[in-house]
DNA sequence: ATATTTAGTTAGACCAGCTAACTAATTCTA
DNA sequence: TAGAATTAGTTAGCTGGTCTAACTAAATAT
């Protein structure tokens, strides 16, 4: 889609990569969520639950910041998962206004079978691409993912449980 | 959130690089919504006013081929952006089932506002990177659009306006 | 001339996100 | 220490994007 008549803007070629970046972001996601019917888990819920095994028991204000959104979408998506057994909440003994989220057995194991059901068939693709396309990836889905969360940067106390 | 346990699994370095893409799109998409409600163009609907603008009037079923939904989502999609003078949709004389869709001059101008509003912030942090980082982020964006359109690869000639 | 196929829409469902307004628990302060 | 302010989370209600199933209308094939 970009592949714009060039201006004589500052920053032009970032403009384009960003907005490719953009593109593919959409792209790729709407070819992965093909799988979600059969696996049960969406995108948002997938990695809410990976935040949830990973990062250990968390409070659900801790949950909307690392999932980056605001604490009623958070009370929508724990109180769905919840229902279908995949995840707990416990009142936190200390202090009774906070919610303790964490994984239950069957959610963990969902956890592995829905990620490998949504990323399958991308993994698969990724496998037939040359080694240096495949290393390249690698990196930029780290870079990408720093990119992508701009208020945390240099402000947020890592939470628990999160790689330093 | 990867950074799980080992396995030996063969391909495990592609599930891995796979499931950090997926997580990594989450949040960029997250991250550039936050600009939708001043912008007035959501991700989709910047995504498909793209492709009219620039792969020229197309059927609605052209559209959501490249945009790779089923049609009724393209029928809401349109429809709304039609109601805001962005798209218009015309019957085609050689087969009256077609409708064509093009964008307006009010659309041509909403696609580079909303495009910059929404990539901006993106383009910032790019800006900031090593270029080495900037130039892996260019290909990998190309990359990875390849790899989330697998039905088409391949079987889709070239949209006018396309980079070949 | 009828049957089949194709393009698009409508209806109805679900999920994910938001803001605004609320309750309950905690902490601050006068 | 009593009342005010803050904090954690929920509820209600909206928007948007996506799907499938069932439909209409036009074109094509038998």
């Amino acid at each position: 889609m970009p592949s714009r008549p060039r201006q004589a803007t500052p920053a032009q070629a970032e403009f384009d990569t960003a907005d490719r970046l953009h593109s593919a972001a959409i792209h790729l996601l709407r070819s992965l969520r093909i799988e979600d019917r059969t696996s049960g888990l969406s995108g948002p819920r997938l990695s809410a639950l990976s935040v949830i095994v990973f990062a250990g028991p968390l409070p659900m204000s801790g949950l909307a910041l690392a999932e980056q959104v605001q604490p009623p979408t958070i009370t929508k998506l724990v109180r769905d998962m919840e229902r279908e057994g995949l995840v707990e909440r416990v009142r936190d003994a200390h202090d009774r206004r906070v919610l303790m989220v964490r994984a239950t057995d069957r959610g963990r194991a969902l956890l592995q079978e829905g990620r490998r059901r949504r990323v399958v068939r991308l993994a698969a693709a990724l496998e037939k691409l040359p080694v240096a396309d495949r290393k390249l990836l690698a990196r930029a889905a780290r870079l990408i993912d720093r990119l992508a969360r701009p208020p945390a940067v240099g402000s947020r106390p890592p939470e628990r449980g999160e790689a330093p």
